[in-house]
RNA sequence: GGGCGAGUACCCAAGUGGACAAAGGGGGCAGACUGUAAAUCUGCUGGCGUACGCCUUCACAGGUUCGAAUCCUGUCUCGCCCA
């Protein structure tokens, strides 16, 4: 399947530039398409993933795909859809972001075989400009009268509250030259972003057009895709939690929480989530959603989603773990696991060591004990979440009066080392003793 | 540089000398119902303390007052208008 196509039926293309034409070109293999990505942070979100996607498909079909790590826009700092100046980044931190970041594509793209994904970095083209050259050459290129017209510079300069700098002002030309810089170098002839980027792409598409006068007419310039921004039914951004963003890599995110953040996902919005994250293909999906449809209470969409996300970034066997671990923690009985498993399904779960000799004294009773775990902060709270029944040991609900005077014994210990607590439905902690 | 206005808790937003740890909404947490969903209903939501209470908050620093989010002075930040 091509893969405008391809888009279009997961429902993740916005709008394009250059219609048929574009839909000629890419019916050619071996196709080149560049996308950015901002070194902003140390590791990439699920917020990130989808632009990662679109170069996969974009590979899937038979093209090739450029990684652009902005390590000289980075410096910059991009004003599309930000409402405040951006502070600047250190060159040091922008390379290890960089480093960082590269990690979550490893899992995503290929990097061998034919169509390889290639990586760049525009700092070695960007840093190099000199001043007076990039006004002369590029800047005469660009009219201010546009600039101040597109939406990204525009909103800053009406509505907001905080205006633009200079600096932010230019990063459109930068992200411009950076495709012609691309095009010269990679015969890279397309873009693909988030519909946020449209006015950039078209930019540097305005830039191919004039600096590549003379030159073959009918060559293909250069094209722009974008996707739509993706939200969630209730129009918040995807991959947001309250603890803060779902991370692509195991050190931010362990794998049990990702897993856990795709099956909590609503109904509603399971099956969009499959075509716009996975890559099942059409007749899978339709599959699902109607046996999903069928019995909802079996979840067989979200399950789906959370396997196969968890899969791509943290492998098979963490689907397995997960799985097991969730088994137990909201089906089955805690009680009933072998020590192997106890230690397995709860080594994603916060833990905390404790003296074994205070068991059964008042040192272990649970307004005591709770403050020191991660459940709850202090002993006021403690009894709250007592008192209204929020809190389980070893899976059992402490209710009532009795709660506030429950004191853990070695009676409860499992496999003689572990007390698990529990507060709300999710929340868990490990208690171990020695 | 001049004039006007604003700054309240996680966010929005009331409050304009005591009844204010501060209305209301959102968000969050917990409970009931469920399917680890959604919707709905209930409780909590500055911190600490087993009640009574104590401590720290209404941009910041001082002051007036028995008493200040509220009045006065200065400072900072933001917005609007003028130069």
């Amino acid at each position: 399947m091509n893969f405008l196509d391809e888009l279009e039926w997961r429902g993740l293309l916005h709008q394009t530039t250059g219609g048929d034409e574009l839909r000629e070109h890419l019916n050619q293999r071996g196709c080149v398409a560049y996308c950015g990505f901002d070194p902003t942070k140390e590791s990439l979100t699920i917020g990130n993933f989808m632009p990662i996607k679109l170069l996969r498909h974009w590979q899937l079909a038979g093209h090739t795909p450029i990684i652009l790590m902005g390590g000289g826009t980075g410096l910059i700092g991009d004003p599309s859809g930000k409402d405040a100046e951006r502070t600047l980044q250190s060159k040091e931190v922008v390379e290890k972001n960089i480093k960082g970041q590269l990690r979550a594509f490893s899992k995503v793209l290929d990097f061998e075989g034919e169509n390889a994904a290639v990586i760049v970095n525009n700092a070695d083209w960007l840093c190099e400009l000199g001043f007076i050259d990039v006004l002369r050459d590029v800047g005469k290129h660009f009219s201010v009268n546009v600039m101040i017209q597109k939406d990204s510079v525009k909103d800053r300069l009406n509505n907001r509250e905080q205006g633009i700098s200079y600096t932010e002002f230019s990063y459109m030309i930068l992200q411009a030259y950076d495709f012609l810089h691309l095009r010269k170098s990679h015969n890279c002839t397309v873009q693909i972003a988030g519909s946020d980027q449209y006015g950039n792409i078209v930019a540097g598409i305005d830039l191919i057009r004039r600096s590549m006068t003379g030159e073959d007419e009918r060559a293909f310039r250069g094209a722009g895709i974008t996707s739509p921004l993706v939200t969630a039914s209730d129009g918040s951004k995807i991959g947001k939690t309250e603890d803060g963003a779902i991370w692509l890599t195991d050190d931010l995110t362990s794998p049990y929480a990702f897993h856990q953040y795709w099956l909590n996902v609503p109904d509603e919005d399971a099956g969009k989530f499959l075509r716009w994250f996975t890559f099942l293909n059409q007749e899978e999906i339709a599959a699902i959603e109607l046996e999903h449809e069928a019995s909802p209470h079996l979840r067989t969409a979200q399950k789906k989603l959370a396997d196969e996300m968890t899969c791509m970034f943290h492998g098979e066997d963490n689907v397995k773990r997960c799985n097991d671990a969730a088994q137990a923690l909201f089906g089955g009985d805690v009680t009933a696991l072998d020590e192997r498993m106890l230690s397995d399904v709860f080594a994603d779960v916060p833990a905390g060591d404790f003296a074994k000799a205070s068991l059964g004294t008042s040192e272990s009773s649970l307004v005591e004990l709770l403050p020191q775990t991660e459940l709850c902060k202090s002993k006021r709270e403690a009894r709250e979440f007592l008192q209204n029944g929020s809190v389980a040991v070893n899976g059992d609900k402490v209710g009532g009066d009795e709660a506030l005077e429950r004191v853990l014994t070695e009676e409860d210990l499992l496999h003689d080392t572990t007390i698990l607590l529990r507060r709300g439905k999710k929340s868990w902690f490990a208690t171990r003793w020695s």
